[in-house]
DNA sequence: ACCGTCGCCATTTTT
DNA sequence: TGGCGACGGT
């Protein structure tokens, strides 16, 4: 095992002797994150003889994990069960698994899901006579979670917000939903790390037992942790201060959901003593694409800057390309695919397709369906949230919760058994009344409801016999899909829909059979924790020969020969709804570098002059990002600009128009106050261009009903307007009659030259008078 | 209780 | 454009 340290190279290998104390590895995109992880864990294992149960480490998704797994367990060549290796979900809902009845739970505690979660708002806020268009759902479940991340407890949240009107019904949502979420005994995905937190802070005995116990910790992705798991991990190594944590300031990608970059900038001072090693020796990028990585990330305010550099060769240039349309974009996508299989050997499944949101993909679908190229999809649809899969769980979830009130009232009629919104509702107040659960209520109807509905008898019936079966859950999952008739009622349709439900029930029964084959809990309990804690990308694996799509989320972590990066126009990336925070755009920025740095051998970036997003047509700039880049590192930048020029003359018109076209003005104006009411981001241009912003929308507003299709509209106009303008200003004339498209008729009153364009002063009949610029006016001369 | 139609809305999402 | 929720008719 002495070799251990020799594959290392000298950084690496600082990292990993480095045990002792608090560690900051700041680990630039392949640099080798997880080999200096992996080689640590065997390192303490084999070299410190330290116990594996002493040993913690922490990742974020399933995915890291298992590869964790797999190599440490390589690396050591020995079992590792005893190793605590997991998500921070995961381990949580361990300790949680054992110590939850302190916060008055029961062990059978259920698992939120963000759609349950929704339901259960919605029903909060009907019964506190909410109004939803106010208080839409997703925002007070994003305002919940985001107090949540912040680790605010109702109260501590209705305290803090006490004079604020909008937070305090929120507040009383929040208090509301906890409260349901109890009675349901569940749990949704933030209270799994900060219950977790609670237990600690509040049982000394329980904190003395894991900080004791957790003598070494490693943190993957340092850079996406939330306050809660910053508070966790603060905790645990209270004893012994052994933590090391990996990360790369530059590849937070997750700030919109909590993700507290300064965790990982202020670790530092957060841990005295702290030991920072930068691993900034790249293996997996070409010398160009790394050049192109390193220029755009150079663009953001860095604490950790770092340099990465490589001994592999420079490679091709990164190629840029504008295309007419999403589809040119697309064609363009297929005809490298096809060259680079040809001239060099590539595979389909060496190529990912990256875009910033998934709709997106849909062009590139259709192409590459008429091409007959072979691709997946990842992410989208996910298999557990699927309207089958969700009912089977819910039947499970209620088998092994009878609490659970959501899971009763999504299955209680599926299949349909005649209990309908009225009956439902009546059992939903009989329970409120009688503090207890609605299962309760049916079980013991005889005592609540005078009238005893003979179909709900039945459906607690099967549920108590499925209940007292002893059998394995792939079993037990057999025998509830039968006895309820929900396989049935499903062949009974007769559809090609009903039979892929069928086919993914099956799914699920392999599921729970690989479940029984490998796990050394074989509860229900823990069936159900598993896949509460699962996700799709987990299992993403790459034998099939096709073609990925995904978006540059999904696409953190993993490496592709040649990657597309496409729709690089402003609005779309960066977003429009980041264009106007510095904070948000260096978020986009991260994305962008961790696109680029997806890319092995070959990187491709392209933009369209014309894009059809959401119905309409619209025509962005090429994105910022691409000029960050020095061209001189680029190959095709020149011709592709030349392409989109047209489009790119009118850059300000494009933004402005983007800007009206997603928001109104009611959002702006609370953009707007936000801003002024934040110091730290006090600028007074930005709040001028807002309010600028701000009276162009309303102007818009009043003239036309529909201001989305309008707006697009006009704008097409002012481009068209400018083609023949440009050409034929001769004819502006003081006194010559003109049409406007939006202001109607009007004579010139006056010209005035300014740079390139001229200023005209118009009196319309209808409008009045307007002064407006001869290039966007889109004036049409009457003659 | 169920189905159709209308209108609204629109990132990213490790768990 | 398309997916979803609200509403109203049978």
């Amino acid at each position: 095992m002495s070799d251990l340290l020799e594959e290392l190279n000298p950084k690496q290998k600082e990292a990993v002797e480095n045990t002792e104390g608090p560690c900051l590895v700041i680990a630039g995109a392949g640099s080798g994150k997880t080999k200096v992880l992996t080689y640590k864990i065997a390192y303490l294992l084999k070299e410190k003889n330290v116990k594996p149960w002493n040993v913690l480490a922490i990742t974020f998704t399933n995915k890291a994990a298992n590869e964790m797994k797999e190599r440490t367990a390589k690396l050591i060549g020995e079992n590792i069960n005893d190793l605590w290796l997991g998500t921070f979900h995961s381990i949580c809902v361990k300790i949680l698994r054992k110590f939850i009845d302190r916060l008055g739970f029961d062990n059978s505690f259920a698992i939120f899901d963000t759609t349950d979660q929704k339901t259960l708002v919605k029903n909060c806020l009907k019964e506190l006579n909410i109004d939803s268009k106010m208080f839409a759902e997703k925002s007070v479940l994003n305002e919940i979670s985001n107090a949540k991340n912040e680790m605010l407890e109702p109260e501590q949240y209705n305290f803090k917000y006490a004079d604020d009107y909008r937070k305090k019904i929120i507040g009383k949502v929040y208090t509301l939903y906890q409260r349901k979420l109890k009675e349901n005994n569940a749990i949704d995905f933030d209270d799994i790390i900060n219950f977790t937190i609670k237990i600690l802070m509040e049982n000394p005995d329980v904190l003395e037992y894991y900080s004791e116990k957790f003598k070494y910790i490693l943190v993957d992705e340092y850079q996406d942790t939330n306050k809660s798991q910053f508070t966790l991990v603060t905790l645990l190594a209270s004893k012994y201060g052994n933590i090391t944590v990996v990360g790369d300031n530059d590849q937070g990608i997750y700030g919109f959901r909590g993700a507290d970059i300064t965790n990982i900038l202020n670790f530092e001072k957060d841990f005295p003593g702290t030991q920072v090693i930068k691993l900034e020796q790249n293996y997996r990028c070409t010398g160009n694409i790394l050049k192109a990585a390193n220029a755009v990330i150079k663009h953001n305010e860095n604490k950790y800057d770092k340099k990465l550099w490589t001994e592999n060769e420079e490679g091709a240039l990164p190629y840029v390309y504008c295309g007419e349309d999403e589809y040119a974009e697309a064609n363009f996508i297929i005809e490298q695919i096809n060259r680079l299989k040809r001239e060099e050997y590539y595979k389909y499944s060496d190529f990912a397709v990256l875009y910033r949101m998934n709709s997106q993909s849909r062009a590139i679908e259709d192409k590459l369906r008429i091409e007959d190229i072979p691709y997946k999809i990842v992410g989208g649809l996910k298999f557990y949230e699927r309207k089958e899969i969700k009912d089977a769980i819910a039947y499970l979830r209620l088998i092994s919760n009878q609490s659970d009130n959501l899971s009763l009232e999504r299955i209680i009629n599926e299949p349909k058994r005649g209990v309908g919104k009225t009956s439902i509702d009546n059992i939903r107040e009989l329970a409120n009344q009688n503090d207890t659960s609605m299962y309760e209520i049916i079980k013991n109807a005889d005592k609540y409801i005078p009238r005893i509905y003979s179909n709900t008898r039945e459906f607690i019936s099967t549920i108590e016999e499925l209940k007292s079966l002893d059998v394995p859950v792939s079993e037990l999952i057999t025998e509830t899909l039968n006895k309820t008739g929900y396989t049935q009622s499903l062949k009974n349709e007769n559809t090609v829909e009903a039979e892929s439900r069928i086919q993914n029930l099956e799914e699920f029964l392999t599921v729970a059979e690989e479940f029984e084959k490998e796990s050394a809990d074989k509860s229900l309990t823990e069936f159900l924790n598993g896949i509460s804690l699962a996700s799709d990308t987990d299992s993403l694996e790459d034998t099939d020969n096709v073609v990925t799509l995904m978006t540059l989320h999904s696409a953190k972590g993993l490496e592709y020969p040649t990657i597309f990066l496409v729709g690089l126009e402003e609005g779309i990336f960066p977003g429009y709804q980041s264009m106007d925070n510095p904070a948000d755009i260096e978020e986009e920025r991260r994305l962008f570098y961790v696109g680029i740095t997806r890319a092995k051998q070959h990187l491709f970036m392209t933009f369209a002059r014309r894009r059809t997003i959401f119905g309409s047509t619209s025509y962005n700039p090429p994105s910022r990002f691409l000029k960050e880049i020095p061209k001189d590192i680029l190959e095709g930048y020149e011709d592709a600009m030349q392409e989109k020029s047209l489009a790119d003359e009118f850059e300000d018109v494009a933004l402005e128009w983007n800007y009206g076209r997603k928001h109104d003005a009611y959002s702006l104006k609370n953009k707007v106050k936000t801003y002024k009411a934040d110091d730290n981001y006090l600028n007074e241009n930005k709040v001028a261009t807002f309010e600028a912003k701000d009276s162009y929308l309303k102007e818009n507003k009043t003239s036309s009903t529909s201001s989305f299709g309008r707006t697009a509209e006009s704008f097409l106009a002012s481009l068209q307007a400018k083609k023949t303008n440009s050409t034929d200003i001769s004819k502006y004339k003081v006194g010559q009659r003109v049409f406007h498209k939006k202001f109607g008729e009007g004579v010139i009153t006056k010209l005035e030259p300014e740079d390139d364009d001229i200023k005209v002063d118009l009196d319309f009949e209808k409008a009045g008078h307007k002064r407006l610029m001869a290039k966007f006016a889109g004036l049409e001369i009457l003659e």
